[in-house]
DNA sequence: GTAGACCTTAAACATAGGTTTAAGGTCAAG
DNA sequence: CTTGACCTTAAACCTATGTTTAAGGTCTAC
């Protein structure tokens, strides 16, 4: 998919795509010809996934971490196990950060009711 | 207080205060003859809250909006109970996705492991 | 009365996360 | 073969959230 395309099915800017592409935090795009990006459709949810992630309070850093480097060149399958159990990690991280964020809201929430009822 | 002192105490640097008094995120202190800040002890949760909001995502903008009434109850109890379960909502959303991820992972582990041992 | 620890301001700097602009190349349709 | 909608890059610009710096005033203790 073209850039634009992918764009507009993940309601994001194209310069906020090469911008990403740029850092890192989205994997660098297969050429043409022309050298217009041709991207995978499987970018679009990570876009969203993304924009989530912010909204949350996350960093690009702490996101890219979560998000590089999936469509490698082929290596060898110790390497990819290897790869993928790094990234396994980072997620796993980022689930676990969430979840604290969620009891610190949680615990914020309960706190305010007790507040309002007293 | 003045300003250090509620620094320390708040665990914030006197230049933060300085900031989010220009930014109209804490009110004007009341000024000494001496043109010292003389603020009153109670700022010291105010930094607290601020700084708890951001860790939860919240923009200091969003902070600002809602700190707006009176100083005992810095945010209508409604209010941010609403704002916060429409994080909380977010926050589960990013966990739910980001264990997809996971599993894809996982999956992809036990592929590569399968390919591997045949 | 001077040293040191405070305080004041304005303005410059930094970092993250983008957007906008300028100058141009590509491609399909009329 | 030109028009319009795409695409390319590099560099400038913008907002948020502070920190740092420069140049100075105040107050307490020795």
């Amino acid at each position: 998919m073209r850039i634009g395309e992918i764009a507009k099915a993940a309601d994001v800017t194209t310069s906020r795509i090469r911008f990403y592409e740029r850092r890192g935090i989205i994997s660098p795009a297969a050429r043409g010809d022309n050298g217009y990006r041709d991207y995978p459709s499987d970018l679009i949810n990570r876009l969203k996934f993304i924009e989530l992630a912010q909204q949350l309070g996350f960093t690009l850093r702490e996101i890219a971490t979560v998000q590089s480097g999936d469509n490698d060149h082929p290596v060898s399958c110790e390497e990819a196990i290897e790869l993928l159990t790094v990234k396994l990690l980072s997620v796993e991280e980022l689930i676990a950060e969430a979840k604290q964020r969620k009891q610190k809201i949680e615990a914020q929430i309960e706190k305010l009711k007790k507040t309002q009822s007293a």
